[in-house]
This record gives structure tokens, C-alpha cells and sequence, in this order.
DNA sequence: GTGAAAGCGCTAACAG
DNA sequence: CTGTTAGCGCTTTCAC
């Protein structure tokens, strides 16, 4: 492969014009930049990152860490940090954490070889003993995105899970429910934390309480949600509604009360936080609490760009986006 | 931070030795070899690929093109080439063209900057101009996966396109359908042309034609299937099934279907090609022909690792997985 | 404006 | 088995 000397040559200048003329980081006459770009074009010359990055000590490379790029919501922040990195001059690396820390441990441990240049994260546990492995594996900018994780002072971008649980709760309330299960995700993450303890207090302000034995967790999986609905739903006092804090969790509340041949909203109402993309094809359509995922990812991008180009150091600052509450056919009045 | 030389003082031994260890690539004392574990753990070295890869001349990076993670499809084939490649001890570098053979191209380029070992290509066009284009742009061993490009002579993993066309027009005019509307892809894409002239030639085969103002051009886009299908089933002559050539387009139909408050199989049949994650819970549980996408994938990365370890070029050899009829509630005898 | 030269962190060849 | 050393391709002083 030709190299920046090859192009040197052809162009009959110095090495280092050539990296002038590239990078734009000194003034060059028009005529010499013109002679270079031909002799770049005519022998097909392409930078070599890896020797661009040893020697600058910059790769110009993102990390983007998700739990599932199977799961929509988070392909679409794949999709958007590529697009927003690429136009700030930086490339990606999309991994999957399968939600298994260790993993998530695996893939710090590559990035940092890869010399990323700053992180988006979104994190598997939310404690501190996991924070203090993050801190001991991380050491350039990171946000955390959607969640996030005790003593690791990142910057963070989340919803306002608080409103998204009173959105949730109050509506199913309003309704006149009275008996209403909550599909929880993995304990130990923020997100399923703050939704869950939200709930808790939607319902006391209402006077009512959310029973422990309502809250049926599953992981933030579809197979274990529809697992804990299918018994939850198979029980002689099931409950009038069910609210699951995750997409892949309404899911699997679906497919149970599809399965058992329950009607929503007739017998059950379901609702979930994080929307789908076509809802109109789903029977029923779904009542969710939508987050603005894309402006959240946007947010996330340049909030870790303005990190790494300012060189100082994050505050731990959160950022909360707001939740819509978007009502379609699958919650009814209770008893109707 | 840490380098190897400073792993090599501090474990008492050279520099080659600490490589020697690192990589196993000559043989080391054991003594030796715990001593220079320690201190890499001691410091917290972490190899630095960029230099690595410069100084070998090989990345260990695999660049992965496909059109749009969002589309469950490809977010299938991010996921399985991620998980294969890195058990090869390589890391893989997903990028979107979004359809755009111009973005394409770009991508390719970074590729090129990034010296990746080997490319995983799902191309926006099938013809020789794009093949062109292609070569004087790629000089690392490629494999196509589910279409191919013309002049392009790269080993390909696809679907048997033929078979699966065949599948559902078999079963739409087994079920008494005459009137069948094809929704298509985009022009000039290999997937597209080889599934339509076999919907043409299985329509030949029972002695019928498959007219042009009965293909409905779509660009494999949902939005675009929705307003074709729209137009198609608002018409008095509108057609009695309906056969979507890819997921998205699928769903574009069936939101065509339930905005015109058509009932599905009752007032037209709907099949497509490609699975869904959750079919019961849509409305209805679509028909379709399933690829067998993660197998489609696990291959081609397997065939492109073994280009890669072998050195030799590859001949165009084309490998075909079977496709298979799902039959689920979505097509109902004609006149039922 | 241009050119020469040092060196980023690493591998691999070679001499001991 | 260990140590020295020459670069991989590039950026970046620094002298001209």
C-alpha cells in the first residue's frame, strides 16, 4: 500500500507537506496542495489510522457499550451515535454487553487497547462495587447513557424516570385500577431502580400501595417477563392491569396474555415505558411512556465530544429527558 | 500510560521477552512468564493495537457494512459477526450505508484507513459500475452476505432466493389466489431481482403471469410499502394476497391494511419474506419465509476468517441456505 | 513556505 | 532462553 513518502515523492515536496496539505495543519500554497491531491489520487494513497493514532495519540475512536443491539431502542442509538460521530470526525465501535458484566469487563478491557479516545455507556449493574471496577478499567471520558453507576462520576443522560412512573401509574390509576402488577427489570440497575421506586411513590400518593408481591421481576427479559405474566395472569386473582418498565417486558406481557387467550384491554390493560416503532401492527396497539431516545443519544454524543475536546474533567452531571405518555388501545376503564 | 518497555523493567527481563509472553509467540520460562504477568497486572499495561498493528501489518479489525442496524435483520447479523469474530480474536467495526451507495463508498474508505483484515458486505447495488467502484475501492478479502455485486468476484452467502420465491407463490396460488400483488425491492439489488424473476417464474410454472402493474416497487422501504399498498388497496380492483419480498415492507403493508380497515386474511392474504422476532403478538401473526440469518452469518464470517488465515483469493463461490414457509394466520383460502 | 529527523509502542530478526 | 535493534507510517518540531 502506498504510503505518505510515496505520495511525497510523486508530488516531488517534503513528507511533511503532504501531511500539511491532509490535515490541513499548516498554511501551503494552492498549487502545492493541488499537486498533492493529484498524487494522492493518482496512486491511491489512504491514511493509515493505526500510524496516525501511535503518533498523535489520538485514535479518533468512540465506544458504544449496549447491552443488546438486537433490542430497537438500543440499535437506534447505535445508529445515531454513528451518524453524530462521523460528521465530528470520529469512528465508532458498537458492542453488546448480553447484559453479563464480565463481558462488559471484556470489552472495557478492548477498547482500552483500542485507545478510544471516550465512551458511551450503558452499564450493566449500577453499584458501587461495579463502580470501582469501571473506575479501576476506564480512563478516558465516558457518559453514561440511560442508566448509570455509583461512584463512577461520569456525566449522565437519562429519562426522568420518576415522571415516567407517575405517567404510567397515574393514568392506570385514573383509569380506576386498583390492582396493578409492575414486570421489573434487573435489580442493581439504576433504570429499573428509580422506575420501580417511582411506582412506589405514585401509588402512595394515591393512598394505595404497590405490594411487593405485584412486583414481578424479569431482567428487562422478554422470555422472563412472559414467564412472570404467564403465572401472574393464570391465577385466580390476577391483576385488572399490568405496567412493564421495559420494551422487551411489554413484549413478553403480550405474548402471555395472548397465549392465554385474555383479551386487552378487555380482561388486562398493559402499558410499558419505551415505544415501538409501529405500534398500529401490534394486537393491541400499546399504551407506552415513549423516551426521546434519539435527542438522548444526541445529548450523550456531545456531551462526551465536548469532554474530550475541553480536556477537563466530568462532574457527574445528569441530564434528564422528558417521558410522553402516548395513549393507544390497550388500557380500558377497570370493570368495563 | 503503561508500555512495554516499562513492563519489561519492571519484570526484570527484555522487552522482546514481555512480547514473547504477551503474544506466546516463543517459548518462555514459566518463571519468566508469571514475573511478567505480575508486572503487567502491577502497572496496568494494555497492549496498544494501533501500535501493534502497525508494527505487524495487521489489524485483527473486521469491518462489517450493512444497511441499517435498526432493521432486526441486520441487527441480527451485527450481533452473531460480533460474537463469532470475537472468539477468533478479532474485533468487528459495524457501519450503515442507510441504503446509499455514495455512504458506501465512504465507509469503505475509513475501512481502508483502519486497515481492517477483511470485509463483511451487504452492498446497496448489484451492477457492474458499483462493482467497479468496488474493487478499485476494496483490497482486503471480502464476502458478500445475502446479495452480491456484479464483476465484484467476492465469495457470497445468500438465501436460495429461488426456492423462497417459489414457497410463497406456491402456497398463495395453492390457496386459490389469482389476483396476487408483488411488492418489491430495490431495483438493481441482487436480492430483488433474483426474488421477483422467481415470483415471475413460479407464476409462469401454473400457467399464470405475474403482470408489471402488479409489482410494486418499494425500495425495501416501509414507508414506501405503506403508500404503494395504500394505493393498491384503495383501487376497486385491488388484489386478493399480497407477497412482500423483505420484513420492512411487510410491515409497511400491514399498516396499509389496518389504515384502510381491511381485514387480514379476510379481505386480502399477506405473506413476506423474513421472520419476526414476535409474530404473535402482531395483528395478525404473519406467514412468512424465513432465511436462516444467524447460520447465513456464522458462515460468512467463517469463510471470510478462512480467506483471511489462507491468503488465497477467492473465486465467487456462491454458498445458498434453504429457506422455509412459516405458516401462520396472515393468508386464507381465496373467496373464504 | 519547505525539508530533515526524531520517535509514538510494538514485533521480529538476530546475536549472544 | 534473553537482549539489542531496526523499522511499521505517521506527526511534529526546528532549522532553513
Amino acid at each position: 500500500m502506498a504510503t505518505i513518502k510515496d505520495v511525497a515523492r510523486r508530488a516531488g515536496v517534503a513528507i511533511s507537506t503532504v501531511s500539511a496539505v491532509i490535515n490541513r495543519s499548516a498554511p501551503v500554497s494552492d498549487d502545492v496542495i493541488l499537486r498533492v491531491q493529484d498524487a494522492i489520487r493518482e496512486i491511491g494513497y489512504v491514511q493509515h489510522s493505526a500510524a496516525k493514532a501511535l503518533r498523535s495519540g489520538n485514535s479518533r475512536l468512540i465506544g458504544v457499550i449496549v447491552p443488546d443491539i438486537t433490542n430497537p431502542h438500543f440499535s437506534t442509538v447505535a445508529r445515531v451515535a454513528e451518524k453524530v460521530c462521523m460528521e465530528a470526525g470520529y469512528m465508532t465501535f458498537v458492542y453488546n454487553t448480553g447484559e453479563d458484566a464480565d463481558q462488559e469487563m471484556r470489552i472495557l478491557q478492548m477498547m482500552r487497547m483500542q485507545r478510544v479516545a471516550g465512551l458511551i455507556l450503558i452499564s450493566t449493574r449500577s453499584d458501587a462495587a461495579h463502580g470501582a471496577r469501571l473506575m479501576s478499567e476506564i480512563n478516558v471520558p465516558t457518559v453514561f447513557l440511560g442508566s448509570y453507576v455509583e461512584e463512577a462520576p461520569f456525566d449522565m443522560i437519562t429519562l426522568d424516570e420518576d415522571r415516567a412512573s407517575h405517567l404510567a401509574v397515574d393514568y392506570l390509576l385514573g383509569l380506576g385500577h386498583r390492582d396493578v402488577a409492575v414486570i421489573s427489570g434487573r435489580a442493581g440497575v439504576s433504570t429499573n431502580e428509580e422506575r420501580l421506586n417511582a411506582c412506589r411513590r405514585a401509588f402512595a400518593e394515591h393512598g394505595l400501595e404497590l405490594r411487593d408481591d405485584r412486583i414481578i421481576p424479569a431482567n428487562f427479559s422478554q422470555q422472563q417477563a412472559y414467564d412472570g405474566a404467564l403465572a401472574l395472569l393464570a391465577a385466580k386473582d390476577r391483576p385488572t392491569a399490568i405496567f412493564a418498565l421495559s420494551n422487551m417486558m411489554t413484549i413478553g406481557v403480550m405474548r402471555a396474555l395472548l397465549s392465554l387467550k385474555l383479551s386487552c384491554p378487555g380482561d388486562v390493560s398493559l402499558i410499558g415505558i419505551d415505544d415501538f416503532e409501529w405500534p398500529e401492527i401490534m394486537n393491541p396497539p400499546i399504551s407506552v411512556v415513549a423516551q426521546p431516545i434519539v435527542a438522548m443519544t444526541e445529548c450523550a454524543i456531545r456531551t462526551l465530544l465536548d469532554q474530550i475536546t475541553s480536556k477537563k474533567d466530568p462532574v457527574g452531571h445528569r441530564t434528564m429527558f422528558p417521558p410522553e405518555l402516548i395513549i393507544r388501545a390497550s388500557c380500558a376503564p377497570v370493570g368495563r
